[in-house]
Parts: C-alpha cells; structure tokens; sequence
DNA sequence: TTGAAAGCGCTAACAG
DNA sequence: CTGTTAGCGCTTTCAA
C-alpha cells in the first residue's frame, strides 16, 4: 500500500474556449474547425486542430448532448450476461456500436421483470437514443413507454407478441426441428423433448419445431412429449441455470424405466445434466439413449461424448440488431421488420448411432 | 410486417418549466422541491411532486451532468464478456452500480491492447465519474491520462505493476496452489501445469502457487513443469479458447509418451481438452491422469468424469471492485488498496483416486 | 420560503 | 470565412 498521488497534474479540462483563446479565434470557430464544417479557412483549421491536439482537448458529450438532443448512446437489456449467447451479443453489439460511433449502457434483468422495468426507467433518464432488449415477457408497458418517449426499440432473441417494434432473433422453430429431425434420423424412434419452463417465445419456438419434426418424421408422433423443467431462479448471478433440475427429472424417468429413445434438449446445460443423470444410472450416451443440445457451448465439441448441437449465430445476431436499430433511427416511419437468423445443427457423437 | 407507428402521442419532453408553469412557481422551486432540498414549504413540494408525477417528468441527465460535472456513470472495461468469470462480473457490477444509482457503460477489448486504448478515449469522452478496468497489460498511458483526467480508476482480476492504482482480484496463487496440492494428495508424483501463454498477472499468480506448492509437497520438485498453450486469438467472438491448442498440446504428450500424473490446467476449457484428449487416446480421467481445472464453470459438476476445479467467487469480484471505487471516489487522497479474494477448491471426479 | 439571474460547455442562427 | 448572440435544461448563488 502506498500512498495515492494523482499522476501529474490534475488540471482543469479543456475546453472549446481555451483553444479559442489559444488561436485567437472565437469559440464557434473552434467548434466548426473541429466538428468538420467546411466553413473555415483550411488555415485556422489547422491552427485548431494543433492546438486541440497540444492541449489535449476532449470534447464535452454533455454539453454537446444538451444541445444536440442526442446521446450516441444505445441501451442494452440483456436477462442474463452468464448466458453464452447473450455474452456473445454482447460482445459483438458493443463491438458494432462503438465502430458507429455509438456507446453501450448495458442493463441486466436476470429474468426479473421488476428489474426490467428499473432498467427501462434507467434508459429514460440517462436519455438514451435508442434501445436493444431481450425482454423478460412478463409487461410491456415500459417498452410502451419507452418508445413514446422518442427511443428507439428493437427486440433481440425473444419477441412479445401484441408489440408492433423491430425485431431480430434465432429462427428457434428452424432449429428444434432440425435437432428433432436429426435424431429421428439416426434411428430414434421415441423422442422427447425437455424445456424451460419459462413463458418466453424461444421456448415456445423450439417446442412448435420440435413438434413439427415429429410430425413431418416420426414413426409414432404420438410418443411426443415435451417434459418442462422447473428453471425459476432461486438466488444466483453465476448460474448452473437449472442443470440441476434437469438432472432430477431425468433421474426420476430412469427409475421409472420411462424413457425415450432420444431427448432434444433446450439448452446444452440440460443435455449435460440428462447425459451425467444417464450415465450414472448405467446407461450410455449414445449407445442406449441419444441426447442433442441447443447453442453449441464452446465446450460441447470436448465433452465425452461430444455433444451434437444447434449452433446459435450469437455474433450476426448482434450485428444484425444494431444494423435494424440504426435503420429504425434513420427511418422512424420505415414498417417494422421481423431478421430471423437461421442456426444450424452440428452432430457430434452424442447422436452417432 | 405491419406499418410502424409510434404509439400514442409523442409528445415533447416535459421540463422542470412544464411543471413550474402548471403549479405556479418558479423553475428554481421545482427543481429543489424535486431534489429533495429542504427549503420548499410542504404544501409547495407535494404539488410539484404531484405535477410531476401526473406530467410524467424524466429529468434530462445531460442537462444535470453539465451543471453538476458528474455523470454517475462507471465504466466497465472487459476483456471478453464470453468468459464466464468476467460474464458473472459484469452481471454483479452491473447490479450493486444501479441499486448505487450508477449507470455502466461497457466497453469490451478483446483482449486487444489498440482496443483497449480505443475504449479509454471512450470513457474520456463520455465524461463517467469512475472506471473497472480488466487491464490487457500492454500499456498503461491511456490508463494514466484517464486518472489524470480525473477518472477514478480500480483494475479488477488483473493488475499492472508499476501503477499505484486500487486493485481488486483473486488470489490466484492460492488457488493454484491448492488446486496442484490436492492432486499431490491425491496421489499424483509428477504434476505439470498448463497455462495461457498471455503475459497477465494471473497467469503469473497461477505459476507461483503452483510452483510453490511443487515445492513444498512434491516428492520430486524437479518435475515440475509448466506447460504454455499458444492463446493468441485469431478471429471470433464466440470461442472455445484456445482449447483446441491444448487438445493438440494433449494429443502431443500422449504420442510422446511423455505424460504426469496429474495436470494443473490454467482454466476450464483446458481441463475438458486435455481430459478429451487423453481419452481418446485410451487414457482415463482420474485412473491413468488426474485433471484439476480452474474457474468451475457451472458445466462442471455434470460432465463425466466431473471436473474438479477451483471456484472463482465472480459475484463478490463485481460487488468489491464497486465498492473500491465508490470508496475511492468518495476519498480521492486515501492511500491505494489491494484486495485479494479467496477462491476454493471444489473437488470432483477427475482427481478421485 | 421563494424568485431572478447566471452559467455549466457546446452548437446553431444570423450577421458581418 | 468569421464573430456575435442565443439557448439546450438544469442547479446554484444571491436577494427579496
């Protein structure tokens, strides 16, 4: 521990004025010279710009927001950072914004639509322009509000139903029935799947794409059964999300002797806690029971056995949301869009029969 | 698609004048009865509060950091939002700056040293009160003008080692070391570390409580030895590390010939790709080699064999790292502070003998 | 307790 | 091409 000395000196922050005194110019002067307004003599933009640079000017966004009426900034909502695609929305949404110029206020609801609204009412007061969300779906009065405050919405990942706002997500349905379809062609013939129990439109999606799968493929459609697992959050930021859960459920289908042939799972955490829940009881993946996950964690292709499953593009979802934010922001009048991305299976040994 | 109307009226922003005009008083005497300044008469304050309420007055943040000279916001330098320690980060920092009234902007580097200087200039230019910073520990010049510019500044996982600046991290020595003693109670003669070959501080810490556990408990601290996968990142947001160099790292040893009792792996993703490797190569996790991994995804506890590994308490990380700055901020002089937090050993599977 | 006046740092009209 | 004037919405002196 030493003693705390601000580095150098901590003077006064520069200002438009002081450049201005500096050149001997007016102030205005200096501000066209700097935002790039052709009206100044190539002459004393140079002398501003020197003189900027020497002093180490940084412009005021404060003040230059006050006037201007606009933040350059975007919120983010996001329900839960520990999530994989959401880390990676995350990622590639600051990752865009900032090459747009743009800076990122991140929010997160962990799934609490009390939270939701607190954060909505963060983005109103810190008057940003523009907004992404992955909304919890439980209100959307806030969103409502929101946007009749002049902000921008675009919904990611998840959509709510009556809202008319831009929106950008995972084909979900696409992808469930491929997973569906997938194990069905390796040879299962009683295929189950298993779902948060969240009233969220992804879970719903996957469900339809499950249930279309089995209906476009299986022998029997009527041995589809979608198991939902309890996932209300308890406590926790850093998540096993309710892996846990998942893992009772398919201990208690094993001492049951109820099982399928293959489970499509919702998320690679469940897939995780069925395969560990299996094993356990001695039987094998994929040799007696096959098991295919949803987002393709990093670590599925290092599992023993290595995980078949639904690769969501988190990066071009991302991208993708800012590019229909900035459109929207351009275009207020423009009609609402709908930029479904399509995932895409991967097999790995947990489905090679 | 349908056509995009803005619900309801947009109407103009209601300003502290809005209100004055409807009660009748000044703007000055609304914005102290709404401030909660003591010198309003009762009867005053509930009709402008009441006002307020029903107009639905949002204060205009640019306009209140403009005078004021703060923004009460705090900005989150991450190096890579995907990793599972700094997702939980930013989910706790997140959480314990807005109950503060706080509002975080974040900015991710990836752990490029030009984006991260890239994201200082951002923080400078967006004027927030105070910084948490993941350092990529290249530079620190973008780091030094921002306390010079009177930015409070605390480095959180990671610290730079000439600057006197607060630090919060992990004891990360401790938990290698206890990570490498378990497994040489375990059993194991001949215990090799694998680490990133990024030069950050915690893959130093990592190193020296290896080595120092080596040193105390090994039966032959000339076996040591330490293992550097090549980590530097080639292209995408959404990673599996460098997990796949370990793997082959792995694959190497195994054809060699040339393998320990027990592998010290610097993260998760190294533990699974060595584990993966050594399987394939017909050895068993923890009958032929012991794995120890460090981070404790919430994976590990469900994947077979379970994974041993070393908990990082991210949540306390994030809550600390705030309080530092908040500390900070309220005592500019007070002597810099380092905070080390402990993490455990979670024993599992992969060092069961 | 209240109001008038000044100003935070910047940009946008409008003259010159 | 440049300077003057005004004002963004708010808080803070300072009088009344």
């Amino acid at each position: 521990m030493s003693v705390h000395r601000p580095t150098g000196t901590m003077r006064r922050r520069v200002r438009l004025s002081d450049i201005a005194e500096a050149v001997g110019c007016s102030v205005n002067t200096v501000s066209r010279a700097l935002t790039g307004k052709d009206s100044v003599s190539p002459v004393t933009r140079a002398q501003v710009m020197a003189e900027a640079e020497r002093l180490g000017y940084v412009p005021n966004n404060q003040a230059r927001s006050l006037v201007l009426g606009s933040t350059r900034t975007v919120g983010l909502v996001i329900t839960n950072p520990s999530n994989t695609l959401y880390a990676g929305l995350i990622s590639s949404v600051e990752l865009r914004c900032r090459a747009l110029g743009y800076t990122v206020m991140l929010l997160a609801t962990e799934e609490s639509p009390e939270s939701e609204r607190v954060a909505a009412e963060s983005l109103l007061h810190a008057g940003v322009d523009s907004a992404l969300a992955v909304p919890v779906q439980a209100e959307a009065g806030h969103w409502e509000r929101l946007r009749r405050a002049g902000v921008d919405l675009v919904f990611v990942s998840r959509e709510l139903p009556g809202m008319d706002v831009d929106f950008v997500g995972i084909d979900n349905e696409h992808g469930a029935y491929q997973a569906t379809a997938h194990v069905l062609d390796a040879g299962a013939r009683v295929v189950w799947a298993v779902e948060e129990d969240l009233p969220i439109s992804t879970v719903r999606q996957r469900r339809d794409g499950y249930l279309r799968a089995i209906a476009d493929h299986a022998a029997d459609p009527g041995s589809a059964r979608v198991l939902s697992v309890p996932t209300r959050r308890r406590d926790s930021l850093t998540l096993p999300w309710q892996a846990e859960e998942a893992y009772r459920l398919a201990g208690r289908l094993v001492a049951d002797g109820d099982l399928p042939d293959a489970f499509v799972a919702g998320n690679d955490y469940f897939a995780l806690a069925l395969i560990r829940a299996l094993t356990e009881h001695g039987l094998r993946v994929p040799d007696d029971v096959l098991v295919v996950g949803y987002g393709d964690h990093p670590y599925a292709g290092y599992l023993t056995p290595t995980l078949s499953s639904v690769a969501l593009p988190a990066t071009e979802l991302g991208s993708t949301a800012v590019d229909v934010l900035m459109r929207r922001t351009a275009e207020p009048e423009a009609p609402t869009t709908r930029h479904l991305i399509a995932p895409h299976l991967i097999p790995r040994e947990s489905t090679r029969r």
